[in-house]
DNA sequence: CGATAATTTGATGTGGCTCAACCTACGTGG
DNA sequence: CCACGTAGGTTGAGCCACATCAAATTATCG
């Protein structure tokens, strides 16, 4: 008999995505990859722009995010990462990073060493096809933020924003499609949404006085998914999940 | 001996790029690999958002870009690809786009189909490497447009794009520094910089008038490369190119 | 040489920023 | 158990960067 998916601990990754899963005996591979798991406290760094990485870090449990910071030290989000994210897989052909990983809660992580994905590289190829594709995903992430950016207003950007991590929520089973956790506090969620604080919350009373979300307490919930997903011109096709 | 190197339609990929270089033997794959070569009208789509690709593109001359339209149809590019880019070979893991493809200029282009880069992925895990590498300097331009439209000014937003563009077109030996064709009209650099016509315009002039650069006729010149670079607060390491 | 695309300029409106204050929740130590 | 410090959130007033709209000017090309 197999393993069961639930005591594994990569059972997150890919999970909920169409197109072809992991075959078992892929899945017991890359397992099999993990050299380290580690608990990160919350707000820390974890990796520095510039520096040579010999591990990925595949998120079990937590937030993380990878940022960028101008001039004057203030963060631009690049990426916000949920469980079942490799979350610097990239690091791996590109050898050092170009931005900073922080968490943002406390995170359960598991680290896998670049020599084992040599080893997969070598051996595996349709393991290492989806590992491939799973930096693409963060690619077609890193696009709509792009778009978001430079198409979008605020309430849009926002509401946007919102709609892309519920629906990476919803396929690892941490949203139902109504309201899910999400421990960002409003300056996060500004330096993700390219805004000041004090703008972003006035977006966030302009989309619960429109009767699309609210958030409170880091928890989120979604009132009208539809008009909200129609306002933020949110087309989830990028993120190749299930049944959206 | 050796074909040299200017006989060979793949001759610019990854060229000017700092790390391992592809070996003689990987090229040779590589250019086996390329199924046609087709020359594209100016100003025309290439692919369409989420149809099926069977193959990738190289650019092998002329410029072309990726983007994505918003509910009015305005565009945003998210990539302006030049000479030795593997322009879509994001479209190998992921078998559709979340984006569209166009020519900027008449191009030259190598099709490669996928079938041919499963046979890479399964013979040669170096070369498949390299090939996932060239997809993440992608990603990490794509991150670095994030950085742009979400915290810089407009004529920052503005130096950053040219800065980019100029540093990708030396690795490929189409500048010399100091100035480079760039056949896009004040439009298309709108649309990638994340602004209006009328105010890219502005923001030209302005580089001008401080002596940071100007284009006419679709011939960039640099005045200040430092100052421009300062001003854009842009930092070349994320193009990975040599001498930087 | 006329048609069309691209660039340039001016006038005016507004979305989002800045600055500054205040409020609320929560954790810590006395 | 209260006092206080601190981080996060909320609100208001005024301003500026960039958008919008409209028109004129200059390339480009068949």
């Amino acid at each position: 008999m197999s393993i069961p998916q639930s005591s594994m601990l990569l059972s997150d990754f890919l999970r909920g995505r169409g197109r072809e899963r992991l075959s078992l005996d892929d899945r017991e591979i890359l397992e099999a990859a993990v050299g380290e798991v580690k608990e990160l406290k919350a707000r820390s760094t974890l990796i520095e722009k510039g520096e040579p990485v010999h591990f990925s870090t595949y998120l079990i449990e937590g937030f993380m995010c990878r940022y960028m910071d101008d001039r004057d030290g203030d963060r631009q989000l690049v990426a916000v990462h949920v469980a079942g994210d490799f979350v610097d897989l990239h690091g791996y052909p590109l050898k050092r990073l170009d931005h900073d990983i922080a968490t943002i809660t406390a995170c359960k992580v598991a680290l896998v060493p670049h020599s084992r994905i040599d080893k997969i590289m070598e051996e595996k190829p349709t393991l290492a096809k989806q590992l491939w594709f799973s930096t693409l995903l963060d690619a077609a992430m890193h696009r709509e933020w792009i778009f978001r950016l430079g198409r979008l207003e605020a309430v849009s950007r926002v509401g946007h924003f919102f709609c892309e991590i519920e629906a990476k929520l919803r396929a690892v089973g941490r949203s139902d499609g109504q309201s899910f956790h999400l421990p960002m506090t409003q300056s996060d969620l500004a330096e993700a949404c390219g805004m000041t604080p004090v703008h972003l919350n006035r977006m966030l009373r302009e989309l619960k006085e429109r009767g699309l979300m609210s958030i409170t307490a880091r928890k989120v919930s979604i009132r009208d998914m539809a008009a909200l997903r129609k306002l933020s011109e949110f087309d989830p096709s990028y993120l190749f999940v299930e049944g959206n």
